[in-house]
DNA sequence: GAAAAAAGTTAGGGCGCACTAACTTATTTC
DNA sequence: GAAATAAGTTAGTGCGCCCTAACTTTTTTC
């Protein structure tokens, strides 16, 4: 039963790219998945072996359980640290978003630099503030201050059988001229949709969307995430 | 005629350390004068060492006017930077305290970190949200987005002749502790008081404020900024 | 299962920003 | 104006976080 033994250093606050590490390797294993070190070194745009380094000190500190040449999975308290950061980011995007009237391609870059700097106090200021939000603009869920998420796994609009209808629940948030895009189709969390068709090879996707029918590429369909509903309707008319 | 020739790299966004140190330069300086090695380096809580350094490298960057053992003076694009810095801390101590409700003790601690990683475009909506402050919550003179301030030195509480009267127009902003006792006597910026008496060897100041008559100690006082009112009233009665 | 490809690592370097220790230049003091 | 003191500097280190180049391990391919 030698278990514990790791797990030192007890909350001695992160530097910025360390919260950045967590929150990619949280993003890319969802929780409990492990994330290859190339994954963590694509998503933050850093060379693969400056990722090697990285992550050797995280394990350090306990965050991360590492195995060389095997990738890396968060500890609890590196979950715990990963959910605290995005739960800053995402009151974040909703506070700009809210109070302050920020254009919602934006809110993700802001929020990215503030995320790190905001104490928590702040945090759930700004959240109680705008009614303590569940999701952030683009629909991804807030962490609550004790460490739960929806960790729900939707399908994407590329992968929504034909004939099938379902509410857009949240869109990649990145990518500022994709949502400014998207915004412009109205293709926005809360609203209904149908897939009609889809073109084989890659091809577009046709859909309807209140009254309008429009087609989309699969890479944009790809950072839409959809609740299907159960199929019902269209069966009159 | 050989003037320029320095002041090179134009607006290569500033760390946050260069930017904390322009700030303590611009506060030693008050916009002119120069600033001491060992000064810089008891405002930031460094070595005197550390600043040598420092002081080079943002020299380097046309940010500062710098003869070895003679201290460094801000050039005009480091005045701008550090007014830049101060312009973002105000407004959002200000914000914080208008809209979040955040305590006037723990405002600045706050904006400290705030102040490196919030755009100018947040910070500006945020003045505009509260109506475009000219102070802060301590009294502080916000500057303006194009780069002014008002730079009139006031008299300090410690200072004012017995008999003056006077409207608090700032406090210093550090000391949480400070600030709560402040609040407490109520000494706040708008509020009269009149010097009735002042100790013999660095005693406490008497004072009257509103229909409460208090004593302070001289440090308290000196941290207290004064406009003297033209000494009219307390004629009659 | 051997060769090729992909993934991941160490080695060595750089920059920013801090430190202490030892030295140099300015300023004060008498 | 010489000696003492204060102020400021360089020299040498360390840590965080990034890089490229070269090497090792794992996985894929046939």
């Amino acid at each position: 039963m030698s278990a514990a033994r790791e797990e030192a250093e007890v909350s001695e606050s992160l530097t910025a790219p360390a919260e950045d590490y967590l929150k990619a390797i949280y993003a890319i294993g969802r929780g409990s998945g492990a994330a290859a070190t190339n994954e963590i070194a694509q998503r933050l745009a850093i060379a693969p072996a400056s990722v090697s380094g990285m992550v050797r000190r995280l394990a350090d500190q306990g965050l991360l359980a590492y195995e060389r040449y095997h990738g890396v999975r968060l500890t609890e308290s590196g979950r715990r640290a990963a959910l605290r950061t995005l739960r800053r980011h995402r009151v974040i995007e909703s506070y700009l978003s809210e109070a302050l009237g920020y254009p919602w391609d934006r809110v993700h870059d802001e929020a990215e630099r503030l995320e790190h700097a905001a104490s928590d106090e702040l945090v759930d200021r700004m959240a109680a503030t705008i009614g303590e939000p569940e999701v952030d603009p683009h629909g991804a869920p807030i962490p609550t201050r004790d460490g739960s998420v929806d960790e729900t796994e939707y399908t994407s609009l590329a992968q929504l059988p034909i004939g099938t209808s379902g509410v857009v629940v949240r869109v990649s948030d990145e990518d500022p001229a994709m949502l400014r895009y998207l915004a412009e189709l109205s293709i926005l969390p809360g609203k209904k949709l149908t897939v009609k068709a889809r073109a084989p090879y890659d091809g577009p996707i046709t859909l309807t969307l209140g009254r309008q029918e429009l087609s989309i590429g699969p890479a944009l369909a790809a950072n839409v995430l959809i609740a299907p509903l159960a199929d019902s309707g269209r069966r009159r008319g």
